[in-house]
Parts: C-alpha cells; sequence; structure tokens
DNA sequence: TCAATAACTCATTATTTCAGTAGTTATTGC
DNA sequence: GCAATAACTACTGAAATAATGAGTTATTGA
C-alpha cells in the first residue's frame, strides 16, 4: 500500500501531472513489464508461455504486470469459456501495439546511439 | 551501495543484457531525470536554473541527476574559468537531443493515445 | 566580518518495489 | 484417490530509491 501523505508521493504527483510522460515510464520502468508486453506480442498468448519465455519471473509478479498491461488497456485478457479447463488468453491492443513500436524505435536507439559505461 | 549477489540483481542483469530497452529505462526512470533533460533543452543551463524550474527537486538528487546524464553522454559540463566565482554550464550534446525527441514522441503518444485510470 | 549564493557531498531515515514461499480452485491423467 | 498443471492471490522480508538535513569551498556584496 502507498503513503498518500509523503513528500515522495506528492512529487511522484506532480511530475504526473507536469507531463504524462512521468506517468508512462513510471509504468515501464516496473521491471519485466515491457518484457511481457514484447512476449505477448511475439506470440506468446498465455500466462504460462510467457512466464516460459521470461524464465527468471515469477508468478506473482507476472500476475501484477498482466494485470497492470490489462488496467492501462495495453492488453486484453480473455478467457475462453468453452475449453475445460479455463484458458485465459492474452493479446495486445491497437494502443499497446503502437506503444510496442515507439519501444521499438527507442531499443534502436538504445543499441545503436548510447553507450552504457562499466 | 547495490548488493552484487541477490536474484533482484541477477534478475536486473538478466534483463539489461537481453535488451537494451531495459538499461535505458532504468535510467529514464530515475525520477526527475526525464524533467532535467527538458529543462537544460529549454535553456536552463545551469544548477541553479533548473533547480530553480524544477520547483521540488533538491539539490542531492539534482546533483546526482546531473552526473547521471554527463556519465552517459546526454549532457556535458562546462566550467568556464574564466568566470570568478566558477559557473559551470550544461548542455544537451547530440545523443541527449536525440532521446529528447524519441521523447516527445513518446510524450505525445502517453497524452493521446494512453488512459491512465483514476 | 557576516550573511548570502553556487554547486555541490555525505549520512541517515523513509518509502517503494521486488522476491520467496505458501496456498487456492478446478481439472486432467494415471 | 493422488500427483500434476494453469492461473492465479496473500503475506513477509529484502533490496533499491528517494527525501531530509547538515556540511563544504570559494566568493561577493553590505
Amino acid at each position: 500500500m502507498r503513503k498518500l501523505t509523503s513528500t515522495n508521493y506528492y512529487n511522484q504527483l506532480y511530475l504526473e501531472d507536469k507531463c504524462a510522460l512521468n506517468e508512462l515510464i513510471h509504468l515501464l520502468s516496473k521491471r519485466w513489464l515491457t518484457d511481457v508486453l514484447f512476449s505477448i506480442e511475439e506470440g506468446n498468448t498465455r500466462f504460462s508461455s510467457v512466464k516460459e519465455d521470461l524464465k527468471y519471473i515469477s508468478d506473482n509478479i507476472l500476475a501484477d504486470r498482466l494485470k497492470l498491461l490489462e488496467h492501462y488497456g495495453l492488453i486484453t485478457r480473455h478467457e475462453d469459456a468453452d475449453s475445460v479447463p479455463v484458458r485465459v488468453e492474452y493479446a495486445l491492443t491497437g494502443t499497446g501495439d503502437q506503444l510496442s513500436e515507439l519501444l521499438d524505435h527507442l531499443c534502436k536507439f538504445a543499441e545503436g546511439q548510447m553507450v552504457f559505461p562499466d
């Protein structure tokens, strides 16, 4: 639970209010989040296949990241009611797709232009 | 100081190794960092003018973010030796300029396409 | 000489985020 | 009927990050 009366939190609000980019980066900075997004984009549409793809991710983190991505409208969650047991499938939304393209650009920039010392 | 023998750290390394984007996002996610970059781009070339521009930032955080931006080749630090007292001026590098453009795109996306609930 | 400013550093505490472990519900295969 | 799998939730402790506050060096202006 987040403390709502700290300078830490006020500053966060100030920055998110100042520019939506801060809000987006705060989301993207959650560990594994972009990797989950890319993994789904690459065809891992199930909880278990993403989990296998990102071999060190733990269940609770994956569950949380999927929930976040859905909450922010970047993926959809679909329960196939016919199948028994219930299969859950995830897919990118249009917005999720656009984001993944933008992140691709950023990734190329990181690989091509940036120097990460050490 | 960072602990070098934790799963937390190993996962970070794994992700940064997997994709440079994770490294970049980890940098960008440091609070105030993109704001300092934009502030310099907008003409606040001195420690004190950035500090004034980002009114709630504290000295040690600003000092740290400037050091990081310089370390990663996104800004340059120039001490004007002639002036007394020594004036320090910051400016974006070419890479810093490119990054700021990419972040502009991301910002427009965040403002136009994303929905941030709550 | 005394307060003020620029551009910082350092140490301590507060907050947030991450990982580890266990537990849940429902169903299939043996 | 018993272990195994899918897709989770809940709780606890560890690690990373941010904020607070004081201290530094050099210099200027009153």
